[in-house]
DNA sequence: CGTGTCAATTGACACTGTGTAAAGTTAGGA
DNA sequence: TCCTAACTTTACACAGTGTCAATTGACACG
């Protein structure tokens, strides 16, 4: 009943995520979704109570089964700021690929949905914290640059490892993730270290 | 006659504008757009066939009352790459906040318009000509940092000038304005001339 | 003075997509 | 056998965009 009632649910998920991810251009309605998830377009309705809600859950989902946690130990518990700053933009660099399709879905619907806002503002929130401890690190290592104080070294490598720079680079500029992630590295070395 | 058609078309682009920029948060329907230019819903499609249109036309009504190319004249002519870097970055940063409501506005509907992408996307890529022939200024001048192609350069100095990152460091991380500007160029010196 | 034209109005309607509501179906468990 | 949970079908409310037809009011021209 209950182990059921989950598999219908992670149907859904499964679903909005897979179209998604294979209809970049289109608009996904929730037509689709319930189409695509075996099940009347109603009837999402009793697992979820509004679209926003669903594309929510779904980036929650997506974060559980890519182990988002697990990708960030390594930087966490490097020992040194710049191995840290590298492994960092690493592992979160190439998370964004795999999150970004149900990403760009979720702010898309941010200018009409506060509860969409808020999920996703807290998601980058918890990217800036990342941020934090990098740059506290590399100024406990004296190797932070004088220029500049924590919180803008950690709002400028926030803003080098945004979602946004990410599409920029990869849609606009169709570069390759390897380039992104190096490009990335550097300006980022450059830029909160004073040299590469 | 004629003159009287432009002076309606003109009111309906200077509310478009106005209300664009008071309601940040709130969705602007053309209902709205009408009755602030005294007129009836439908007689905006006298003037415009689409919402979409709408908001594109209200860019380059602001483009031109704000006067963008006289603004980058001074970035143009200088004649050090340096120079030229640093005052495309003020020309064309300083003039972000001035057409962010209306920019943000038409970036909103790009997933549903292609009219709206393409007139976007247009706008986007002559900022990325800008960015060109900054770099190759600094090429030429022998400045710019050796690892990056000038197609690197290029795509790197574009998102750093992008509405994107604007809207990063001034909404997001509550920078002034003057702050976004210095560390901008800041930025774009160290990465792109390897020092300060 | 009448006529034509043009901007705009009013009222009605089609369409899309989200979300709600009610009544009925089906399968499994006590 | 009865109950319950999940789901279905049908129907509808609502918002917002875009279309259409008939009408009005002003103004210019001969």
């Amino acid at each position: 009943m209950s182990s059921d009632q989950i598999k219908t649910r992670t149907r859904i998920l499964v679903s909005t995520q897979k179209l998604l991810e294979t209809n970049p251009t289109k608009a996904v309605r929730m037509f689709d979704i319930a189409k695509d998830a075996g099940l009347s377009r109603q009837a999402l309705y009793l697992h979820f109570p509004t679209r926003s809600e669903l594309l929510i859950a779904t980036t929650r989902y997506l974060d559980e089964i890519l182990n988002v946690d697990q990708r960030l130990v390594p930087s966490r518990v490097a020992e040194k700021g710049t191995d840290r700053l590298r492994l960092y933009i690493e592992a979160w660099g190439n998370y964004i690929p795999e999150i970004y399709s149900v990403g760009r879905a979720l702010m898309a619907v941010q200018d009409t949905d506060d509860a969409a806002k808020a999920a996703w503002e807290g998601r980058m929130q918890a990217v800036r914290e990342g941020c934090l401890a990098v740059v506290k690190q590399l100024k406990a290592d004296g190797d932070l640059v004088p220029e500049l104080s924590t919180k803008q070294a950690t709002d400028v490598l926030w803003g080098l490892v945004s979602v946004r720079m990410w599409e920029h680079y990869i849609q606009s500029c169709k570069w390759s993730q390897k380039r992104y992630i190096e490009v990335t590295h550097q300006m980022a070395r450059q830029v909160l270290l004073g040299h590469a």
